[in-house]
This record gives structure tokens, C-alpha cells and sequence, in this order.
RNA sequence: GCGGGUGUAGCUCAGUCGGUUAGAGCGCCAGAUUGUGGAUCUGGAAGUCGCGGGUUCAAAUCCCGUCACUCGCCCCA
């Protein structure tokens, strides 16, 4: 420990930061409930085959960014990488696929060990909706209403772009990726380094390669469009019909995949141009084939997650709150009368600080710099005659008060 | 995991053809104002020059390693 320093990848959340978070927490929870969806946790880790499962073994996030260990007790487990694959997890534990839909909503901590980079933390949080057992086109449309109406309400509207796609259901995204696959083997060579090694890890990630040879070559691949049955085909028109009528906008990337492996249908992304290569500010799908991967019935289920470090970037901090009053004893035995005043305005409401020192010139100026916007100074001269100062801390007015009124003259100026 | 950049006071940064006690602004503390903040003036404290090693008579400055941050890739919120 060379220079005390948190781990790699860590930081503190001074007040200043802490209160941007919650801001942002605060926001995504009353306006997930103004669409019905209830807040609820699940642990911060699991069994690994909870993720190593339905993220599938080879995914580079369960495979190499995961913190992994094994407890005390023998058990294998996982610090979560994400959240949908825990609350999924929750829907089956708790026997409430008998009771669909389910609406979550949900935020915390998440885990993954990769190179740090702004808006790439190791633990970094995230906010998250799921819509579990609703398989209409409705359900994709109102999840990103949902997160259209967060980024708007939260000010970053403005600097992001809806990015859709569909990887239709199972048999369609199968039936592509073989294609795709098919064209590209032969090609094998000219293919980015990178991309050879998608080629069999992950071949739909291809489509979202930036190196310039493998997009020349993209140009002719097949397109998953042409490979979308019929149902896929009309979901993804309905989602699209859904967002029309709200007047949300968008853009269809046909280059638009997911990493993880139970997406199906729809995937989206709002994605800014102000962070970087760390854009994607709020991304989601539909998982259909989760809860089945996981060992429980078939639920449809659409959801999202957003990086809350990402959008405190982009967002003014809320202002600090003001302090109502600042109560300055010049002796302890003066801030011993004050004390219980201070008590009493607490118990109806207002913020209450206390002059630590007995020296007024710096309580007055630690009261400017804490925003209070009144003072009680009490000095001997006012407690023989049982008053206090009240002063007003903006405009410099002072008044001399009994100290039987000071609670309610305080109450009243707040109000 | 791969490649590049950066790291000097609490903060933002000057300071490199190596050369006496390492600087500025802001902030902080004190005084002018021994019971009155925000302005001004005066003074002050504060730095293992990220850390470790090497080269040299001499290293913040050059070299190597390491840690952290940062940009891109990978991956992804």
C-alpha cells in the first residue's frame, strides 16, 4: 500500500458525487413507478452458474472479467457483472412466475475486472427495469419509453441517439448467424485479428467491428433482415409502430448487437457522442430465452441497464441543500441554552447547524460557506435579557429575539 | 489482455539541452476587525516532484521497473 489509494478501479463517492448519484437514482425510481415497476434487490453476488449460464462460459465477461471466488464454505461465487441474470434468478426462487407480469425496478453495484478507463470503472453502478413475462411488441415499446422519459427528465435527451435493432427470435438469429458465418469463413484471413477470434466465439459481434477491412467486407455479408420469419419480422414492425405513435425517434442500426448471449428481438441503445469510446449511456432487449437457461420455465422478459456513472458526467449536480439556521454560542455555557433550540427546530423540519467554536468570526463564516440562511448568535449582554441575535445571513439585517420565540419566528421565515 | 499519453502544494497548473534553498493562481490559516461572514490588504503554513531502482560530481528533468489515472482496441452500462 504505497499511497493509500482504493483499489483499481474504485473511487469514493464524496458527498458532492454521492448526491449526483442519488439524483440520478432518485429520478429512474419515481419515474420506473410511474409505469408501475416496484423497486427490489437482489444480492450483490450469486452462485457463478447464475451468470456463467445464461451469459454463456465463453463470453469475455464471464470468462475473464469476472470476480470470482469461492467462499468458507466451498461454494463458487460471483460478484455480479450485471443485474438482469440475478433478478431473473429472483422471478424463480420466489415462485413468482405464477404470478405474471412482474415489474422491477432496481439499481446497485456492479463487478467486472477491466481496464479502467473514464466511464469504465470496476465497480461502477448501474440502474436497471425488467418486464418479465410480457412477450407483445407493447412491452419492448414501453421499456423504451421508460428510458427515453429518464434521459429527458434527467437533462441528457438532448446529447443522445436511439440506436434499435432486432436479432429476431432464436430460429431467425440462428438461421443468421449460420449465413453469416458461412460468408465469412472463406474470408477467414482478411478478417481483423479480433474479428477471426469472433468468428467462432461470437460471430454476430462482428457486425459491430470498427476495424475498416472488416466493414469493407461486411458490405456484402448477408443481412439479418433477409433471414427474420415472419413473427420476428412483425414484432419488430409493432415495436417500431408502438415508438411511431409516441413520436419517439430513432435510428435502425442493423450493426447493432449484444454481447451477452439470451437476447433475442429487440436490442436498443442510447448512446451520446460526449463520452467516448464509453457511449452507451442505456442499453437493453429482450431476453426470452433467459429464465429457461437458468432452469426455470419460459419467461418472455425486456429490460434495460444504465451506467450511472456515465450519466452523473453528463448531468448538472443538484445544488447543495441550504442550512435554515446556524446556532452561535460565545461561551459553552451560552450554546448550552441554544442546544435544546436546536433540537426543537430539528424535530419540525429545519436543517440545524451548531458554531463548534466560541469564536463568532469564524462561525459566521462557516455559516456563509454552508449556505445558512439565518444566524442565532447569543452573547451574555442578550442572555441576561433571555434574547438571542437573529440574523439574516444574506442581507446582513440582525434583530434581537426572546429566546421563547426564536423556534417560532424560525418556523415562520422558513415557510 | 494489447498499444499510446500523463503523474510537481488540498485543487488547476508552470518549471526538462540535468546545475545553488522547486514556483504561480485558487483554496487554507492568521492579522488589519480582542462580539459579526461574503470585499480588500498584509503575513503564514503546506510538496517523500506517484513509488522503487539505475546513470551522473549533480536528477522533478535522462534510463528501467512499478502503481494510478487517461485515450484507443478488446469487452461492455
Amino acid at each position: 500500500m504505497e499511497k493509500l489509494q482504493p483499489p483499481r478501479g474504485t473511487s469514493d463517492l464524496l458527498p458532492q458525487e454521492m448526491a449526483t448519484q442519488r439524483y440520478i437514482f432518485d429520478t429512474a425510481r419515481a419515474i420506473s413507478q410511474r409505469y408501475g415497476f416496484e423497486e427490489m434487490a437482489t444480492p450483490i453476488f450469486e452462485f457463478t452458474e447464475v451468470f456463467a449460464r445464461p451469459l454463456g462460459e465463453t463470453s469475455d465477461v464471464v470468462a475473464k472479467e469476472t470476480y470470482s471466488f469461492t467462499d468458507r464454505g466451498g461454494a463458487g461465487l460471483t460478484l455480479r457483472p450485471e443485474g438482469t441474470a440475478g433478478v431473473v434468478r429472483a422471478l424463480i426462487s420466489g415462485g413468482l412466475t405464477q404470478n405474471l407480469p412482474q415489474k422491477f425496478f432496481y439499481g446497485g453495484a456492479m463487478f467486472r475486472y477491466e481496464r479502467p478507463q473514464k466511464g469504465r470503472m470496476r465497480q461502477f453502478h448501474q440502474i436497471g427495469v425488467e418486464l418479465l413475462g410480457v412477450s407483445g411488441a407493447v412491452g419492448d415499446a414501453e421499456m423504451i419509453t421508460l428510458g427515453a422519459l429518464i434521459l429527458a427528465e434527467l437533462g441528457v435527451a438532448e446529447q443522445c441517439t436511439l440506436h434499435i435493432n432486432t436479432l429476431g427470435d432464436g430460429e431467425s438469429r440462428l438461421a443468421y448467424r449460420q449465413a453469416l458465418v458461412d460468408y465469412l469463413k472463406p474470408l477467414r484471413k482478411k478478417l481483423s485479428a479480433d474479428s477471426q477470434r469472433r468468428l467462432e466465439a461470437n460471430p454476430l459481434r462482428i457486425l459491430d467491428s470498427k476495424d475498416a477491412g472488416d466493414r469493407a467486407l461486411l458490405a456484402e455479408a448477408p443481412r439479418l433482415e433477409t433471414y427474420l420469419n415472419a413473427e420476428s419480422k412483425a414484432h419488430f414492425d409493432s415495436v417500431l409502430k408502438f415508438l411511431d405513435a409516441e413520436g419517439v425517434k430513432y435510428q435502425i442500426n442493423p450493426h447493432l448487437v449484444r454481447g451477452l448471449d439470451y437476447y433475442t428481438h429487440t436490442s436498443f441503445e442510447f448512446i451520446t457522442e460526449a463520452l467516448g469510446a464509453q457511449g452507451t449511456l442505456l442499453a437493453g432487449g429482450r431476453y426470452d430465452g433467459l429464465a429457461g437457461m437458468l432452469g426455470g420455465a419460459d419467461v418472455a422478459g425486456v429490460g434495460w441497464a444504465a451506467g450511472v456513472e456515465r450519466l452523473a458526467m453528463l448531468i448538472k449536480a443538484p445544488s447543495a441543500p441550504t442550512v435554515d439556521v446556524m446556532l452561535i454560542g460565545l461561551s459553552d455555557e451560552l450554546l448550552v441554552r441554544l442546544f435544546p433550540l436546536g433540537a426543537e427546530l430539528r424535530r419540525v423540519g429545519l436543517r440545524v447547524e451548531l458554531g463548534y467554536t466560541h469564536n463568532l468570526g469564524k462561525q459566521l463564516k462557516r455559516a456563509d460557506r454552508i449556505n445558512a440562511t439565518h444566524a442565532v448568535i447569543l452573547g451574555d449582554d442578550e442572555a441576561r435579557r433571555d434574547g438571542a441575535i437573529l440574523r439574516d445571513m444574506e442581507s446582513g439585517a440582525q434583530e434581537e429575539v426572546a429566546l421563547k420565540d426564536l423556534a417560532t419566528k424560525l418556523r415562520a421565515k422558513k415557510s
